[in-house]
DNA sequence: CTGTTAGCGCTTTCAA
DNA sequence: TTGAAAGCGCTAACAG
């Protein structure tokens, strides 16, 4: 591979100064005489010129990139996120760096202290970590973070999130409406606010019944660490979740899961130990995946918007960068329950 | 937002030059004393300092950062490549720039240009255009560029393919084996060597076997241009050539569709239709995705090892950024039968 | 309208 | 083992 052409040899070619080469070809509104326009337009074209980003980056201190951290790419919640995100920062001419922190908390330290070395000046994230302030160090070191899904307490920061205690009631509430009253939650670890939210309002719900049942939550009990999340890995929850509902003294009629990954492993593992659903335990699941419908049956779920917070997180960061008056610093989207064929009514 | 520190900052309080600063904090093995090394790094510290990695990416002329180029992330066979990109990329302290081509060849050769101006080294792709030496033209201009998936004819170019062929001749065969003759394919146009291959596989078998069958190619008949491309979308391709099935005078006993998404789609809507799988249709997906087994019934299906596909490209790509000798090109990778409850033995 | 010039922050000869 | 200095490719203030 020979020497890269510059705007030097452009300009060398064409007899102007480099000045005059970068003003036409950086598309910069400057004044320049159509005369020399075209021809430095021309020269570029004919020596092959392909700009290098890196001295303007440099210059103007602005990579053009964005950075999205997430648990895992392969499970279909996030990617709908991504979808979106990236949906918008094309349309402003910027691109994605794609980070998956696999639920770690230290990886997403390193990915969010290479994104500020790599001038990155904005990033979405949906974070792990229960570290106070643990975001806002990061955007005090200016870059833009916006904080999705996982609502940060007290901490001054952007966010976009989602109301799952809202979720957890609805549901709860829907297997209520249905004359259950043996209801569970089954559930990975609640080590984030997401889940935890879920749960208050499923409990709250309960709670305003008057419903009690000795059994109703259920963790996944062995704490697998994978570094090699993927969407098998919630599925796999839910399947063993199954198994540990089969030891239950008494059983649920009437299960919610995490997420409809856990739901469609739950059930999965249900129709294999020969528990009908919905004849012998209803199921509800959350997130609405384009997948909860392909279940058999049809699951029962309660939608998050999640290609919409993508699109929503990322307008803001643009926004943000771009100085505009963002006075709005936190977004809750909504809950909705889809009601498919998952549950039984009594 | 104050300025930001710099190695000549750093220089100037422990009373060093920039260049020993760069050469003990770029973590060079240049021999600089420990004495200073120990007062440079407290020093950095001290001052909160970050490395803009643009002045380094712009002297070494390396951003670090590869990109990937697929159709859509929210499609889990693709996500699933990514996930392994992306594992390979990190080991070697790289990140990923995720661009999603949404079938639009434009907006590959965008990208592909956005690449370029980055001075990004290396690109994986999956790319969607027939066009001769697509791919060459930018691997000329010093981007190492590796083809996965979709195999370029006689394009001198890294490539880590699959055989499709064989996996739908495979395919076909399970069927025959089982007593089949009324056998389909149903498919999105063949617009893509994947495809193509599959459905010439498909065919060869059906020959073999001296089985004909009229009704044996089934296309999506409406193109549906769609600039959001998401994983319902080969679903309800699916749900539409079910339809189309419907319509035909006489009904195959065994259909084979061109990938996972598609066969759960239409799974779903024969079941809606009151046609039982697999006792009046007996299907078969292709790709195994993740999904492929929450289908009822489970779905008989080919295995493409997609994930492996992500780490071997990455790993190829690294190979040749580093100057190894890659004296392999081209890798294909092998199909496996993946036998589940949704073909009916005859 | 056009050119001169001084960097952006970093690395890397080359000389000491 | 350290420092001086040039320069990666580009932009932008300033002067003309």
């Amino acid at each position: 591979m020979r020497k890269s052409v510059t705007i030097l040899d452009i300009a060398k070619v064409v007899n102007v100064s480099p000045a005059t080469v970068s003003r036409v070809l950086s598309n910069s509104n400057y004044p320049v005489s159509a005369e020399l326009r075209r021809k430095i337009k021309s020269a570029a074209k004919e020596l092959n010129y392909t700009p290098n980003l890196l001295g303007r980056q440099l210059k103007t201190n602005n990579s053009m990139t964005i950075g999205i951290i997430i648990p895992s790419i392969s499970n279909p919640f996030y990617s709908s996120i991504v979808l979106g995100v990236e949906e918008i920062a094309r349309a402003n001419s910027y691109q994605v760096l794609l980070c998956n922190s696999h639920q770690n908390v230290n990886l997403e330290k390193q990915f969010l202290q290479t994104m500020l070395e790599k001038q990155v000046k904005g990033v979405i994230i949906s974070s792990i970590s229960a570290e106070k302030n643990f975001l806002r160090q990061f955007s005090d070191k200016g870059i833009c973070v916006i904080s999705i899904d996982q609502h940060r307490e007290g901490e001054d920061i952007y966010q976009i999130n989602y109301d799952y205690r809202k979720g957890g009631f609805m549901a709860a509430n829907h297997f209520v409406e249905c004359g259950h009253t043996k209801i569970a939650f089954v559930t990975a670890p609640l080590d984030r606010p997401s889940r935890i939210h879920m749960f208050r309002g499923f409990r709250d719900a309960l709670r305003e019944s008057r419903i009690l049942f000795k059994d109703c939550y259920l963790q996944i009990s062995e704490t697998q660490e994978s570094t090699n999340y993927n969407s098998n890995f919630e599925f796999d929850n839910g399947k063993r979740l199954a198994r540990q509902l089969m030891e239950l003294s008494e059983r649920p009629t009437a299960v919610l899961a995490c997420n409809d990954l856990t739901a469609l492993g739950f059930i999965y593992e249900l129709n294999l130990l020969g528990i009908r659903v919905p004849d012998d335990v209803s199921v509800i699941g959350f997130d609405n995946i384009d997948f909860s419908n392909i279940s058999m049956p049809p699951l029962t779920t309660v939608d998050h918007p999640k290609y919409e917070m993508g699109k929503f997180s990322c307008s803001m960061l643009f926004q943000v960068l771009n100085g505009e008056n963002v006075n709005v610093t936190e977004i809750v989207l909504q809950p909705k329950l889809v009601i498919r064929s998952s549950v039984r009514v009594l």
